[in-house]
DNA sequence: AAATCGGGGGT
DNA sequence: ACCCCAGATTT
C-alpha cells in the first residue's frame, strides 16, 4: 500500500514536473549548495518570488566559498525584499561554518545539517533526500496539507506536526526519496491546493480519505491566530546636498541589520503621536514639516501606519547608527520593503 | 507551547 | 481582507 502511494506520486512526478533553477535534470546529481540555498531561500516563501534571487546569488556567488568571502552587508543588500532577515544573517553564518569547519563541503546527516545556523527539521532532510538521495522524511507545509487530507488527520496544526512525520517516514521510498519530496510538493503547490482543490486530476485520489468523502476542504484542521493590532510611528526624512539619513539597524530582532529611516518607537496605539511627542525623538534639532500621506505596511504579528515628516539639515551631522546616503542611489541601498513604502510618501 | 520574524501572490 | 507559502529560532 505504501509502495502504491510513491509508486503513483512518481509516476505523475515523471510524467508532470517543473522545471525549476534550482532543481537538477533527472539522471544528473543534485549540488548540495544549490539546494541548501534555495532551500533557505524557500522556506516560507514562494517559488515565483525565490527564481531570481536564487539566480542572482548564483551569480554573485557561485560557490559556498564565495558566499562565505562575502561581507555580511552585501549578502543583506542583496537579500532585501525576502523578508525574514535572519534567514540572510544565517545563511552567511552556515557558509563560514562549512568553509571553516567542514572543509567547504556540506555534511550528509541530518543531524550534523540540523545543528548548522538556519537549518531546521524541514531543510535538513530536504537536503539529505535531495542533495543526497538518501531516506530523510520531509515535511513542509505542502506535505502536511495533503497527509491531512489522505488521512482526514482532525488533530490541528502544530499538534499534528508529529504524527504527519511518522506517516511520511513510512511513505516515503528508499529508491527515490529526493523525487518523492519534490513530487509532494509539486502536487501540493498544483492539484493539492489550499481551497478548491483539483482531485480530478490528483495521481493520489485512492489513497485520500478526504476525497472519498469530499470534505478535502476542511483539511489541515489548524490552530485559530490571534489577531494583529495596528503599531503607529513617525518617519523622518533629513535631507543635506542630496544626501539623505539612514540609520543601520540594530544586528538582531525585526529588520536585524537592514538600513532604515529614522523614526519615532513603533507603538501600539490608537493615534499618531502629535508633534510635541515625536520631536524628542528627531535625529537633529531642524526645521520639520509634515508630508502628505501615510504608508502602510503589514509584518507577521502587527500593522504599521507611519507618517513622514521632513527637513533640511544645516550639516551631515554625525548621528549614532546613521549615515548619509545620496537620495539617487536610494534604489540600489537594500531598503526592506516597509521603508521603500515609507520613501514612496516623499518621491 | 507560544511568540517572533517579511513580503508577495492568490482568492 | 484573509490566507498561505519547500520554517527556524527564541522565549
Amino acid at each position: 500500500m505504501n509502495k502504491d502511494f510513491s509508486k503513483d506520486l512518481l509516476d505523475w512526478y515523471d510524467r508532470h514536473q517543473r522545471t525549476l533553477p534550482w532543481r537538477a535534470k533527472s539522471g544528473v546529481t543534485a549540488d548540495p549548495y544549490h539546494v541548501w540555498l534555495s532551500e533557505i531561500m524557500l522556506q516560507q516563501t514562494t517559488v515565483a518570488t525565490v527564481k531570481a534571487y536564487f539566480e542572482k546569488f548564483l551569480r554573485l556567488w557561485p560557490s559556498v566559498e564565495n558566499l562565505a568571502a562575502a561581507p555580511l552587508d552585501s549578502v543583506l543588500k542583496e537579500w532585501a525584499g525576502l523578508g525574514y532577515y535572519a534567514r540572510a544573517r544565517n545563511l552567511h553564518k552556515c557558509a563560514g561554518v562549512i568553509v571553516n569547519d567542514h572543509n567547504g563541503t556540506f555534511p550528509e546527516t541530518e543531524a550534523a545539517l540540523r545543528s548548522l545556523p538556519g537549518i531546521g527539521d524541514y531543510t535538513a532532510a530536504a537536503i539529505i533526500a535531495i542533495a543526497f538521495n538518501r531516506h530523510a522524511a520531509v515535511v513542509d507545509g505542502n506535505i502536511e496539507r495533503i497527509i491531512a487530507r489522505c488521512y482526514r488527520i482532525s488533530t490541528p496544526l502544530p499538534t499534528a506536526k508529529k504524527p504527519i512525520r511518522e506517516v511520511v517516514e513510512g511513505l516515503t521510498p528508499n529508491t527515490r526519496p529526493g523525487d518523492f519530496a519534490q513530487a509532494m510538493m509539486d502536487l501540493g503547490a498544483s492539484h493539492c491546493s489550499p481551497k478548491k482543490p483539483s482531485c480530478m486530476l490528483c495521481p493520489l485520489p485512492r489513497h485520500c480519505e478526504a476525497h472519498k468523502t469530499g470534505d478535502m476542504e476542511n483539511y489541515p484542521v489548524k490552530a485559530p491566530k490571534k489577531e494583529k493590532p495596528t503599531r503607529r510611528a513617525i518617519s523622518f526624512w533629513l535631507v543635506h546636498d542630496g544626501h539623505l539619513l539612514l540609520e543601520r539597524r540594530p544586528p538582531k530582532g525585526l529588520l536585524g541589520g537592514m538600513p532604515g529611516l529614522f523614526s519615532t518607537p513603533w507603538v501600539e496605539r490608537p493615534d499618531f503621536p502629535v508633534k510635541t511627542e515625536w520631536l524628542e525623538h528627531t535625529p537633529t534639532d531642524d526645521y520639520w514639516k509634515p508630508v502628505s500621506g501615510m504608508a502602510k505596511h503589514t509584518f507577521t504579528h502587527f500593522h504599521l501606519l507611519t507618517q513622514l515628516v521632513t527637513a533640511k539639515a544645516r550639516a551631515r551631522h554625525n548621528v549614532e547608527n546613521g549615515f548619509w546616503h545620496p537620495i539617487e542611489d536610494l534604489a540600489n541601498i537594500g531598503l526592506p520593503t516597509a521603508y521603500k513604502k515609507i520613501a514612496d510618501l516623499m518621491l
